[in-house]
RNA sequence: CGAGCGGACUACGCGGUCGCGGCGCGCUAUACGCGCGAUGAGGAAAGUCCGGGCAUCGCAGGGCAGGACGCCUGAUAACGUCAGGUGGGGGCGACCCUAAGGAAAGUGCAACAGAAAUAGACCGCCUUGUAUCCUCUUUCGCCUUUAAGGGCUCCCGAAAAAGAUUGCGAAGCAAGAUUUUUUGGGAAGAGGAGAAGCAAUCGAACGAAAAUUGCUCUUUGCGUGAGCGAAGAGCAGGAAGUGAGAUUUGCUUCGACGAGGCAAGGAUGGAAAGGCGAGGUAAGAGCUCACCGACGGGACGGUAACGCCCCGUGCCAUGUAAACCCCGUCCGAUGCAAGUUUGGGAUCUUCUCACAUAGGGUUGCCCGCCCGGGGAGAUCCGUGAAUAACGCUGGAGCCUAUCGGUGACGGUAGGCGUAGAUAAAUGACCGCGCUCGACAGAACCCGGCUUACAGGUUCGCUCGUAUC
RNA sequence: GCCGGUGUAGCUCAAUCGGCAGAGCAACUGAUUUGUAAUCAGUAGGUUGCAGGUUCAAUUCCCGUCACCGGCU
């Protein structure tokens, strides 16, 4: 288990309250550092049907728990945009640059990880 | 081959790597994890429209209110579902649709149009009464209860008898007014004046800041009609105009007033007191008759809805109950966020009520019944508290065979073990194939209904065309 | 998950017991003004959310469906 899912609605107040935002085209990113590592996906009413929402949700922890193993321990929501179409790649490919650029990552020396 | 009808099934497939949910086994040694194994969304999981299971509530006492359903029989735990049938409607047909009890229990509504809207008589048809004037021909009546019949009077014709008188010189013959009797016919008809209107003609007055005109054509409205009006187009003309009133001419329609009968006909309307044809009548009418429809009764068939045949009634009350309503059947309420268990004890303060009052609960209301304590706040320690466990998936279960039944369905035998999450599990990548993949994601569980849906497979049937 | 409500002109809302779909604002045209606003006169604008049924007739009654809004926890 790399990362642990975020259950509790006080965490959510907190996080949403005072943690920092980092923005990309398809994906907003609200991290805190924290003892362990968390991680939510908000997916509301607005997104579609229940189909839809269950792909956006699977799509984005799929893509998260690529980066999992090397992030430095945070709790993480990931709120995604509302579009037509989602695909995996688009949110594998901005997770990424947002985890780069925020400096992250734990481990600098795997830097061949796809 | 083309067009179509009904039923059933299926819902991209295969392989590899990484990952997710709970389960089983093993390891670690119970905080968290690791490995292996099998397993893991639908025909609609959806809408939440019905029905049930299950759970709780002193519900399983009564009444009122409220709601749902409504051809018949059956199936079922139950249903608004399903099966088979009946009636009605649609289609050439296979087949499809059908909330399909009651309108002489009562209430309401039926706009506009139309003479009239649930009722009657506006026009009309028929019978009858009353009533004005003039002209012509003329035979120019009355009574009785009517128009049948009778009586009286008058007129005309015929026959018989009597017969004043007249002619012939007489007998006699001829003519013959008149009277009586019998008998036949007749005692009425034609025309106009009248009323209401339309057009033309004459015309006092108005009209120079001038179109307010005429003719033709088309469309259309009103009127029984003569005719009148509106809109549009074209042509012509330049006082042609409007108009109180008057006369004549041409034209149209109708007789007036009253009483009674009728419901045939009258342009409307969704609907006009059965339809249609014939007889009948003063005119008419199921007034009478045939056929069709309706209603009532009986026989037969069917468990029944109902069908069919016979007889009778001339036939009376339109539609709407998906308006209120009546009749029959059924319904206690709340929903797994139901509910059960564990996790908190002490002190203080305050509010309300107390032996049937008040309050709370029981169904929206009433009666009846039940309850003895209940609620709030502060301080201290304690705290995972929108939490944890149970409910939670073995159930009216699925598959196969066979038996009963037209069928829905039921019985018997054998086999199977088939998601259980809770910020909520099915995804990513690679390869191959094809017809290039629709609608769409369990949240307590079942039976239905409804709605969404790319296609594909299959069975049965109908119609048309061509060939044999 | 459960329960309730609303859809009418571009906007905000009416329509009594089923019988001609209306009002205000906005828009357009004309008048007024040197011009604009205001004002006055007039005009146009509707699949009554969609689809089916009952009825002679449906915005209204019934059924299905879509969208939106609200409540409980």
């Amino acid at each position: 288990m790399r990362y642990r899912r975020l259950k509790n609605k006080k965490e959510f107040a907190r996080i949403l309250k005072s943690g920092k935002r980092a923005y990309s085209e398809t994906v907003t990113f609200i991290y805190l550092p924290d003892t362990e590592l968390k991680m939510a996906v908000c997916v509301g009413k607005k997104y579609g049907k229940s189909v839809q929402r269950n792909r956006v949700k699977r799509l984005l922890r799929e893509a998260f728990a690529r980066y999992a193993v090397r992030l430095s321990p945070c709790a993480v929501l990931l709120l995604p945009k509302i579009r037509e179409t989602y695909t995996f790649g688009e949110f594998e490919r901005d997770i990424g640059k947002i985890c780069k650029r925020e400096r992250l990552f734990e481990d600098r020396i795997e830097k061949d990880m796809p």
